[in-house]
RNA sequence: CGCGGGGUGGAGCAGCCCGGUAGCUCGACAGGCUCAUAACCUGUAGGCCGCAGGUUCAAAUCCUGCCCCCGCAACCA
């Protein structure tokens, strides 16, 4: 059946250096994209950058190029990363375009309309670094450069009021806030009153924002900028028949850090505008570097770039969707990264696609055998496979990627212990009709292996599939046709040493 | 008494919600095989499931207390 899966990424700040983590979040939303689009349901995939506020200002001002321009020259090393990545979004959204700009202003219109909206003065210590104002305590603790003391009329958005709804939601809705714990962590910080929201920025000291529509002295301040893209990229106000397709979200993909502005902030000012409220919001875990924080005051960031430039795309995929378990941290190391590439990818999955391939050229002129009657072993890398798809469907629906992949792993592994205690080989001297029929489940576990793992290694997988004749096929027994020839390739994932370098054959 | 996460064989994790022979991957060791990317297979060793109580016929799993580690300032998924 065909269901509208709607799936996003956060927008990313165009300023930042897309690193390991921004990698991670967009490969994650690619893989559900993925799996989703395969079971044939329709997907919509956001993800995009966030171009406003100060800094963007300054550094914009410190090259002295127009705010536009300079957003303009840093949106590629984002977008230019998906390619490299093997994304596919739907939409890229900027919140510098006019499409952002009309919705943010037509939403703050609204919520204004609705009496949501009001001023005050606020006095208090203004951090020029932060952007914001800081609590009296935040200021003695020393962490805050570039203090000062400031009074601003400002907007404020209620959502206080929205509290105790909010609140009757979370509890209403189990599935809304993900994993578990996360949930109990926002039920905790409402556990506290809600302050209110300030909206806006006096033009006069950050201009680089959008208009209030109410007020042309103002920009509206982050809130109200960027969480709207959600519901723009999606038709709202624009093309209601699209906005009511995707909109709720299906899932927002976050990471932990943003958690309230996603589970506390989005929903109350969502709430105001009278829309529904994103089914999930999942917020995952943090990669560590070999067990610390990843900074770049450590110089230990992540550069992906560098990584698939080194071992390709699909690896680097792999790796990071099998070795985090999904909503808690996990760490990156090069070692554990071979590991997984020399074990998972080498000698189970590439090292299956050899020994069959090479089978059947040697016995059966490259091929595909006839698949004769089935003994018992045969039947159980059977029902194993032929069942996978549906296994793997649930896994993935309860955001248990990691598992989903490592499902994978297990048939691939048992498939080459089968291999082993059926030896092909041997019996291709007595019985060629019995080493066929081996050699035709063991391809056909292969094949079902490879279709389950395209959403993960778009690449790579594909091109096994391209090997033995069967693009296109589905995830059940029995479509590897007797007969197809097989194409000649070379080693699908070449061992690395310890050292991450290729080991080539001497 | 600030909030949260975690503590399971050498390493990384699953199991804990819905109590009932402690499992997986990697690593070590010993064999085997030789179709294959020195890959693959079989077997062995290695754990008082952080500590102490409690509930129970039975607890890694539920309850209570305690200890230890990591986040909760910044860049930032």
């Amino acid at each position: 059946m065909k269901t509208p899966f709607y799936v996003t990424t956060p927008i990313y700040y165009v300023n930042d250096n897309p690193h390991i983590g921004h990698a991670y979040t967009t490969i994650l939303a690619d893989v559900l994209a993925r799996y989703h689009r395969n079971e044939g349901d329709e997907v919509f995939f956001l993800t995009g950058l966030d171009e406003h506020g100060q800094k963007v200002q300054q550094a914009a001002q410190k090259r002295g190029v127009p705010e536009q321009q300079h957003c303009d020259e840093l949106a590629p090393r984002f977008s230019d990363l998906w390619k490299k990545l093997e994304i596919q979004n739907d939409d890229f959204i900027r919140t510098t375009e006019p499409r952002h700009i009309k919705a943010v202003q037509a939403a703050l219109q609204k919520v204004y309309d609705a009496g949501d909206v009001y001023t005050d003065e606020y006095e208090g210590w203004y951090s020029v670094a932060e952007e914001r104002f800081i609590t009296d305590t935040e200021k003695d603790s020393g962490h805050f450069r570039d203090v000062k003391k400031l009074k601003e009329r400002n907007y404020f958005f209620k959502m206080s009021k929205y509290q105790q709804k909010l609140i009757d939601y979370i509890n209403a809705h189990p599935e809304f806030i993900q994993p578990e714990h996360r949930k109990n962590e926002v039920l905790g910080f409402l556990r506290q009153p809600l302050g209110d929201l300030c909206i806006s920025r006096p033009k006069s000291r950050m201009g680089w924002g959008i208009e209030i529509p109410f007020d042309k002295e103002y920009v509206t301040y982050v809130w109200f900028d960027a969480l709207i893209n959600y519901i723009t990229a999606s038709g709202y106000l624009v093309d209601e028949k699209e906005f009511k397709k995707w909109w709720p979200a299906s899932v927002h993909l976050i990471g932990k850090d943003i958690l309230t502005t996603h589970a506390v902030y989005w929903p109350t000012m969502l709430f105001s505008l009278g829309l529904p409220l994103p089914k999930t919001i999942f917020a995952h875990g943090w990669w560590l570097i070999g067990e610390t924080k990843m900074s770049k005051s450590l110089g230990n960031v992540v550069d992906p770039l560098s990584l698939v430039d080194q071992y390709g795309v699909d690896p680097v995929r792999y790796y990071l969707m099998r070795e985090m378990v999904l909503g808690q941290d996990a760490n990156f190391t090069m070692e554990s990264f071979i590991k997984r590439y020399n074990s998972d990818l080498a000698n189970d999955f590439g090292n299956l696609l050899n020994r069959v391939s090479g089978l059947i050229g040697k016995y059966f002129d490259g091929c595909v055998p006839k698949e004769g009657q089935a003994w018992a072993p045969d039947k159980e890398i059977r029902k194993v496979a032929d069942g996978l798809a549906k296994n793997i469907e649930e896994l993935i629906n309860g955001m248990r990627v990691h598992e989903a992949l490592e499902q994978v792993l297990v048939l691939i592994r048992n498939t080459n212990v089968y291999m082993e205690h059926q030896a092909p080989w041997k019996e291709a001297k007595e019985n060629l009709e019995r080493a066929g029929t081996i050699l035709y489940t063991a391809t056909e576990a292969l094949r079902v292996s490879a279709i389950l793992l395209l959403p993960v290694m778009p690449a790579k997988a594909n091109t096994v599939l391209e090997i033995l004749g069967a693009v296109g096929t589905e995830p059940c027994w029995g479509q590897l046709k007797a007969g197809a020839k097989l194409q000649s390739h070379d080693a699908l994932f070449p061992r690395l040493d310890a050292e991450g370098k290729v080991i080539t054959k001497s």
